[in-house]
DNA sequence: CTATGGCACGGATT
DNA sequence: AATCCGTGCCATAG
């Protein structure tokens, strides 16, 4: 039994089966403080929290937290716990259903699990169609109802394509020769509008810089290559966009006082909220049955204590693996990502003297909520070069001038650390920061006024 | 010639 | 054993 690599949910919805089918296992309301064993309902034991020597963190299982979910950073997007985009092929195919006749309904559904996570189309009608074994022209007109479904621009073939899928919708609503601007930029010229060549496409338009620029503003601020993305913020996100996913921590990390110097408190859920125990009525009903209930009773018992076995153990591991990790990355608990302090599983394994494995298995998976209410993914801690990426953003963050991928090398060996200029290109690609000479095309297009679009 | 991205290699990590 | 990560080399675009 793998329990240590489960997150709290999928745990739990294990034991939940366990229990229904093995009588010999009982779910008792209280949960035990793991210093005294006095019974709690939830949080720290008030005996066994007193801050114990400087600040080291105090940590306590805590009955799983409510089913609701709360949103992660957006580059933790993991299919777990999370709006999947199967719900987006159901909800198209919800809105063109009554448009479609019997025979266009399979290649409908063909076509929209060919959509990438962004929402695009991989695959070009023509293959579709061969596929499916049909008429080109009913795959094209299966694809434009679906291309004129909800998530505007869904179903395109390349971004350009969406962009202007998006851009007809909007005209519907608004009006304005910003529109025909933007189209004419979008058909002809979107590679340099990628580049953000502004210059190079006013001079073939015969247009000013400007309206140019203006242009190429509306579509950044009103349009989006990525529709399905948009799909998903629209949703469930709270607050962000991009579409972060949706998850429930598995642990979770506060302060104990106000006080700057106050003690981390580390909660690590437990599956259910409870103490999982073999019943004691059962196991002694076993001891005086006849022979053949013995015998076939025995084995779920069996079954049953190392149930309970394997979750105190996993649950003994958590405690131990978050209260090492919480006093070893303090900083970046309460700081930023700049304050994370570079550390490998296996050291960690050494410290705690357990395989190497078992860090990976306890660490894979599973989210952490901080303090200031963000939830990440554990092996965040463990990053090698997050703390140095995020030099990285603060230098190009504070630069007068647009800073090349060598000067920020050396900026940063003045910093004390020493990366190749490759690797710099590297982090400010993960970053999403271009490259220096088209942010100094960029930063001439900052300010400006939005344009209105209905219903945002 | 300079700045950057692609490919791939080797060493560390899991 | 498989994977990840930093880096060097080279091609390309401006």
């Amino acid at each position: 039994m793998r329990f240590l690599a489960l997150p709290v949910a999928e745990l739990e919805s294990t034991l939940l089966k366990e229990i229904n089918d093995n009588p010999a296992l009982e779910l008792i309301e209280e949960l035990r403080c793991h210093g005294c064993g006095k019974r709690l309902a939830r949080g720290p034991c008030p005996n066994c929290a007193s801050p114990q020597g400087d600040n080291a963190p105090i940590v306590c299982l805590s009955p799983r937290t409510p089913p609701g979910y709360r949103a992660a950073d957006a580059d933790e997007a993991e299919p777990r716990d999370i709006i999947t985009p199967e719900r987006l092929d159901e909800y198209i195919l919800r809105q063109i259903g009554p448009a479609l006749s019997p025979a266009e309904r399979p290649i409908a559904a063909y076509l929209l699990a060919q959509l990438d996570e962004d929402g695009l189309l991989v695959e070009s009608p023509a293959e579709a169609a061969a596929f499916k074994r049909a008429p080109l022209a009913t795959v094209e007109h299966v694809l434009s109802l679906i291309q004129h479904a909800d998530p505007p621009g869904i179903g395109a073939r390349t971004p350009a394509e969406s962009l202007l899928i998006q851009l007809d919708y909007l005209a519907e609503t608004v009006s304005g020769s910003i529109l025909a601007l933007a189209r004419a930029i979008l058909q002809d010229h979107f590679e340099w509008l990628a580049k953000c060549e502004y210059a190079r496409i006013a001079r073939r338009l015969h247009m000013p810089r400007s309206a140019v620029e203006a242009a190429a503003r509306f579509i950044q601020r009103n349009l989006t290559p990525y529709p399905a993305r948009a799909f998903w913020g629209e949703r469930t996100t709270i607050g962000g966009n991009g579409g972060p996913a949706l998850i429930n921590p598995d642990v979770s990390i506060g302060l104990l006082s106000q006080t700057p110097d106050s003690p981390l408190l580390v909660e690590v859920f437990t599956p259910l909220s409870g103490w999982l125990r073999v019943n004691p009525d059962f196991k002694a009903a076993l001891a005086d049955c006849p022979e053949a209930d013995r015998e076939k009773w025995t084995p779920v018992v069996e079954r049953a204590t190392l149930i309970t076995k394997c979750v105190q153990q996993r649950n003994h591991t958590m405690r131990r693996l978050m209260g090492l990790l919480a006093g070893e990355q303090r900083g970046f608990i309460l700081g930023g990502d700049g304050d994370l302090r570079p550390l490998t599983r296996a050291r960690l394994a050494k410290v705690l003297g357990v395989h190497e494995s078992t860090i990976s298995r306890a660490v894979a998976g599973k989210f952490v909520a901080l303090p200031n209410g963000r939830i990440v993914s554990l092996a965040k801690f463990f990053d090698r070069s997050l703390s140095v990426r995020d030099r990285v953003r603060a230098l190009v963050e504070s630069e007068s001038r647009p800073l090349t991928d060598d000067e920020i090398a050396e900026a940063l060996e003045r910093e004390g650390v020493r990366v190749a200029r490759r690797t710099v290109a590297k982090y400010r690609n993960m970053l999403g920061i271009l490259p220096a000479h088209v942010r100094a095309r960029v930063a001439r297009l900052r300010p400006g006024p939005d344009y209105p679009l209905p219903g945002s």
